[in-house]
DNA sequence: AATTTATTGTTATATGATTAACATTGTTAT
DNA sequence: ATAACAATGTTAATCATATAACAATAAATT
């Protein structure tokens, strides 16, 4: 592939937040599909999001897409488009790190849901839990992670255990390889630069909410 | 209280990225406390949560607050100034709503943990999860949310139904004059302008997870 | 055929957030 | 007492993101 019509080059440089709004647009996009929509506007998807028709336009200018005039974007066409932005060709395999109740949660939210990723394996240090099967998904015991992970290709780790534990279980995943972090725990970790580090702080979004619940409410 | 000495006032206008790093600034300096730490230097602060001495210093000075030379901040005042920006004198009451493994996961999370911000009640559609108590929490059936709202006294709705059944759950809460909600559900959110939404989207948050990986991966 | 309209695609501007530069000042060392 | 230092506090510059302005054009209307 020459670098001039390469379009993977030119997104190499997509802006985080398109990132993940591409992601949702998708989410959409496939149920509009579904839905026996073939083509869509701007304004169309800008609307579903709350967000502007020009931002929706811009974010899929950046990922070399064109719509057709007075028609908008194949619906089809952008999902692909989209897909060969986020996706993988052969798909990244995740495991749940702390088969609790968010763990489970997770477990049972993507079970079948994306062929592209995929979570195939949980870990948990309660022997109780150790050699169950969760929503199709295998739970081993914390020590069998380097290996499990090696054989079952696993690149991603949603961290799912209690705050006391974050710290280990993320020496123990960056010592097995694992590639980037999906981290709930409320705990800041510390991972070198070529592991990639997402956080849901759950209680930092929940304090921001009240935060502007109190400042709407006539303040003090 | 005049306009030029009220801090409030000067925190009236607080950069969001700044709420919510100190939400977190605040979790670690509790525990700094506990372990008997009276005073902190803005680059202790920082290394804890990865950024720079700078924003740290930045963020306390928009609260106006005032560290002393040498010594760092007084670890007791600034949490307590913290709570002043983020906490209510009262504090606030919030709802779990689909008490399914998610939210089970959350009511379990705060139990008992924050006094200012407070899970008082879950409600669920599934008959067999109704009138049961969860981690302290009682689970109320969806048609007594405007009631129970209102009794208790709930202005922040945690949403954690499942994606069909989201637009109807948040039209209700919406109804039931919940101020705020923190919306675990893919699906994008109408309300009105008055009440505040926070989304916390799981499945983008994975998917950017992937596309990073995939792009230091040596791309494609 | 000419004009209007509805839409896309792109460039320029504005806003918001972070980082850098630097000014300030108690404390310690000489 | 003076100088050097280690920290804070603030202003300025840079960077990222979103918004606004507008140019282009195919389709519909007259």
């Amino acid at each position: 592939m020459s670098a001039k019509t390469n379009p993977s080059l030119k997104a190499a440089n997509l802006p985080d937040k398109t990132i993940e709004r591409l992601s949702q647009y998708r989410r959409n996009l496939l149920q509009c599909l579904a839905k026996g929509k073939q083509h869509i506007f701007s304004h169309e998807i800008a609307q579903i999001h709350h967000i502007t028709p020009v931002q929706v336009r811009r974010d899929i200018m950046l990922i070399g897409y064109s719509g057709t005039l007075r028609k908008g974007y194949d619906v089809k066409e952008l999902i692909e488009l989209i897909g060969n932005i986020l996706d993988t060709q052969d798909g990244l395999n995740a495991a749940v790190v702390g088969v609790g109740n968010l763990g489970r949660s997770l477990i049972g939210y993507f079970s079948g849901k994306r062929s592209k990723l995929n979570i195939v394996a949980g870990f948990d240090v309660n022997p109780e839990k150790v050699d169950k099967i969760y929503a199709g998904v295998h739970c081993y015991p914390i020590d069998q992670l380097a290996e499990v992970v090696e054989r079952e290709r696993i690149s991603i780790a949603i961290l799912t255990v209690p705050a006391d534990n974050a710290t280990e279980a993320t020496e123990k995943l960056v010592m097995a390889g694992i590639k980037g972090i999906l981290n709930f725990s409320p705990k800041p970790l510390n991972v070198p630069p070529h592991v990639y580090l997402e956080e849901i702080d759950m209680i930092t979004s929940l304090e921001k909410v009240a935060y502007y619940v109190k400042k709407q409410s006539g303040a003090e």
